[in-house]
DNA sequence: ATTAGCACTCGATTGATATGAGTGCTAACA
DNA sequence: TGTTAGCACTCATATCAATCGAGTGCTAAT
């Protein structure tokens, strides 16, 4: 079907375009790669490739650009791997595994790492928190008006909510925090529902009016705990990329990140396997045709997941991007799931 | 000195050129705005004021553009402030009113609102938390080597501090918050110094081994009180600005923002005035020379402050800009002052 | 099966030419 | 004396043809 001295032209014809963004010809590799045959022989089967799909000419008497089939096969079969360097890992250690102890705060670092190593635009979105199990929780008065319900994971995951309360003694707060601490201690978030805050009344009868007052809002407050955070970092980058040094190009994909309903559905799409890499039209999202995505799921405790995605241009050094991702993901998964505390 | 017809003339050409992006010549104004004089006199009053400073001729036959000298003269006595919409001041309003309480998500928010509302780049910078009185903290455990300091001001903002703690069992943590916040309510968090914390000691003479270890870190924790925070929004907006469609000019202001040395540097520099308007060369940094930055400072009670940046090209919208700049200042201002509360 | 050779294609570069928006200056006018 | 019509001049931009050259496909020789 393909023949392995196709293979090989195949894979120079993809490194150089990666490297110079340049449609390539056959002159060019049969000079700069040594596959021992001549241009002409190249010629023919680089025409034999674009006809099984694999390369695409921009325009007759033009080199040959990668086809999303000939990234598809590259991405398969071709690059490879390399394990990131030591040096790299460290720094990744030490920005996840120290000082940071906020869900947002360390997405946000994730996703800055990710950005700064690769040169694109990286997201992270922060793992379901209403799986993991309660550890800690305060309530803290604010003001007259506002009350802080702070929460606290077994893995060292830190949520603050604001609840809306007219009614903020801080005695009474932290009368009710405990309370509801000893008996939610250890409960996964999500199973925390109404009948288990209901626990709250026969607990503290003397204070029922309060507590009636209290579980509505609560209640409200735990249902907020359902959407999925995430968190952008490298949009800059885009600006650097020779396929969107149009400003106009540049705009669109800006203009789909920055939109959050957008990037809600997009984060759907991703697929949540352990490594993903979707290719131009593989995304399935025209404005986002001219690039590719690789993403990662990490998870927390076996459980709950987060997502890592990378965004740049078909014309991207997978293999690095890969090894990064994952990595990262990786790390994610033990920062979050506690194994560093 | 200057005319008042060269006045009006002036005024049409930048408001033209504001509109429009391309210098204007003597036809146009003749055309465009009833000045009752023709297009020669018109160039006559041009050349004059290219001579005295206010014009610019790209090349000898094309229109003039504005001077910053010109946008000066604009700025200080042409352009009117016309006030904000009631639409507009009631988005401002609701957004800024509720649901926030913490410092960061409230200045994120303001300054996505200020970029929202001009297409413009916003920053705003957290007003300096320790000149706040305390009202309210908890120290939360957060793991075993953890421990989550939560302070609340008067005005009701919230700041997370996290400790390094091989000690932490929360119903220690609890007491000694409470003696701590018993002493210390009230006070400003730049006067909470060592001699202050020290009170601990006398107040939990059985804790005093504990109260010893806490001591210096509590110490390090409210020396990180200092540094300004400062969030950026809006920076896409770059991209569909003209004077920045090249990609290479807007990464310079990308690059420029980016770098939060170079911020830490552009805030010093921005005015404190209650509202400062610089153009182009009268910033003073090399890379915004093609752009104008509004800023302006909001009070908390009066004493701490914090800052609002607007950056765009000096071809902006200034009474526009500045209306809302100033009543998100002054939204802020009574936000952080409690005046909502 | 491979390769040298050659005619052909077509985007990119170059340069010459035209266009036109806008100017400055002069002279006539009110 | 201030204003304006008129005109020659400037110069960035658009247009168009000529040329270049990287690259192709095909054919014929090896």
């Amino acid at each position: 079907m393909i023949s392995e001295r196709q293979l090989r032209i195949l894979e120079a014809i993809i490194s150089d375009f990666i490297d110079t963004a340049q449609p390539v010809g056959s002159r060019t590799i049969s000079k700069k790669y040594p596959l021992g045959v001549s241009s002409a022989t190249i010629r023919n089967e680089m025409a034999d490739l674009e006809e099984l799909g694999y390369l695409e000419q921009p325009h007759t008497s033009s080199g040959r650009v990668p086809s999303d089939l000939g990234y598809r096969l590259y991405v398969d079969s071709l690059v490879n791997i390399h394990s990131i360097g030591i040096d790299e890992k460290e720094i990744i250690q030490s920005m996840l595994r120290n000082r940071i102890i906020e869900a947002s705060d360390l997405a946000k670092q994730a996703a800055k790492l990710l950005s700064e190593f690769t040169n694109l635009v990286a997201i992270v979105t922060i793992p379901k928190f209403n799986k993991c199990k309660l550890a800690n929780l305060k309530l803290i008065k604010v003001s007259d008006t506002r009350v802080l319900l702070i929460m606290v994971t077994d893995t060292g995951i830190v949520k603050n909510i604001q609840l809306a309360m007219s009614y903020t003694d801080q005695f009474i707060l932290d009368k009710v925090s405990d309370t509801m601490l000893s008996f939610l201690s250890g409960e996964t978030i999500e199973n925390i529902d109404v009948r288990s805050i209901l626990k709250l009344k026969d607990k503290l009868q003397n204070l029922g009016t309060f507590v009636d007052y209290l579980i509505p809002i609560l209640k409200d407050a735990l249902k907020s705990l359902n959407g999925t955070e995430q968190y952008a970092e490298g949009l800059s980058h885009i600006l650097s990329i020779q396929e969107f040094a149009d400003s106009e190009k540049a705009k669109v994909i800006f203009d789909f990140l920055r939109d959050a309903k957008n990037l809600e559905i997009f984060l759907d799409e991703v697929s949540s396997d352990q490594l993903s890499i979707k290719i131009g039209s593989e995304i399935g999202i025209d404005s986002l045709d001219a690039c590719s995505i690789i993403s990662s799921t990490y998870k927390v405790d076996g459980k709950s997941d987060g997502k890592i995605i990378v965004l740049g241009p078909k014309r991207m050094d997978y293999g690095n991007v890969v090894s990064i991702v994952n990595y990262i993901s990786n790390t994610l998964s033990d920062v979050f799931s506690g194994i560093n505390l």
